[in-house]
DNA sequence: CGTATCGGATACGGCGGTGTATCGGAAGGG
DNA sequence: CCCTTCCGATACACCGCCGTATCCGATACG
């Protein structure tokens, strides 16, 4: 299975890159609920034969491309978080990382798409929950720091509790996004829902 | 196709109506995604022929349940809301909308099936979009009528711009809902989340 | 109560996708 | 430079499901 030994590589690994990348096109596009093995192999320019020697099922190349593209994505979240000092200037962290959570719908897609198979299957909620989990902590870690001193709003317990806030908003502006296509909307519903939720009344809205 | 003027409908609606059923029970457990046409009608106790004779493809049967369901939903929450007077008791009228709309798993598994296949489809998008949308202007009704004297968060703009918060937590409230399948707490968070974005902070704004 | 129409069951041909077994060419090691 | 190992292409048998065409029992109506 995933017990490879052997010594080749090079030529391997290429192929399966090509095949998550062509995978992550189709996926996209069509939804993971309608897509054939044969698709995704043609889009890649491969036989169901390479599918074959490198996967053993549609379903776990759906999770390696989802690993993937979300650890990648992280990576992006934590420089865009990492990209400013200290001394956090908070819209403009917010506005670096909805550039990277918002505006690739793709991604979005396929992100959604998985949470509905994670939603049958408690094996895969675990792993989802675990990198939600992962997430939450580091904006928890960024909230404490943020509002040292200006507490957060007491409806939302703990740093913790807040953090759960910001992912819900997250989450729920996406949906809408997802339906009506409108990024610059989304970003600034959740530029607003996040001062709301934050800092803790009215506040200074720009 | 629905242009039926015939006479006979007794049968007819109800084989219609134990599909839609039975339907709703198979998606709901397997995902619209890895459904066939064939296990409905199983489930249902009818043939296949049952099924062409009522509908022409099952995204139209899919449609047509997304329908049913989402209007006795849609009537539900109008009667939970319109439980008590117009003197309004917010966190009461929260509670009982929560029970309607959080509590049945299946429906928002078949309800998120459905935000997928309608993020892909421009058609299906607009109709979900102006089901939102009656929703959040009930919403925004309500809300204006709760703080007449006490104004929402200047942030979240018109009353119709704080609905759109209360479905964006509703919406990301249910994401995690879905995956850890904690029911109770996400019934606290929401209405934590909806607190903190509507009563306008702990304390006096300025 | 008869009868015309309707609705669902059954039967059939066909297609698309799956998984496997086999083969020939590529890639790395000695 | 050979040659062993590996990887992906090809060929094949198979199955599930689809959509249609046909038929018989049920149902409303006069």
């Amino acid at each position: 299975m995933t017990a490879r030994a052997g010594r080749t590589t090079r030529r391997r690994a290429r192929t399966r890159a090509e095949l998550l990348d062509a995978a992550f096109t189709v996926f996209a596009a069509k939804g993971f609920g309608r897509v054939s093995i044969e698709e995704v192999c043609e889009a890649a320019g491969y036989s169901r034969g390479a599918f074959y020697s490198n996967f053993t099922t549609l379903d776990e190349l759906f999770f390696a491309l989802y690993r993937q593209r979300a650890d990648l994505i992280a990576e992006q979240v934590t420089a865009a978080l990492a990209a400013d000092g200290p001394e956090p200037d908070v819209a403009a962290a917010v506005h670096r990382v909805t550039e990277v959570l918002l505006l690739d719908r793709d991604w979005l897609l396929v992100k959604t798409d998985f949470l509905v198979r994670a939603a049958r299957a408690p094996e895969l909620a675990r792993t989802l929950l675990e990198h939600r989990a992962r997430l939450r902590r580091a904006i928890a870690v960024r909230l404490a720091r943020a509002h040292r001193h200006t507490p957060l709003p007491a409806v939302l317990g703990d740093a913790e509790g807040a953090a759960h806030a910001v992912v819900a908003a997250y989450d729920g502006i996406t949906v809408q996004l997802l339906l009506d296509r409108d990024t610059e909307r989304a970003r600034a519903r959740l530029a607003g829902l996040l001062t709301a939720l934050l800092s803790d009344g009215g506040g200074t809205p720009q």
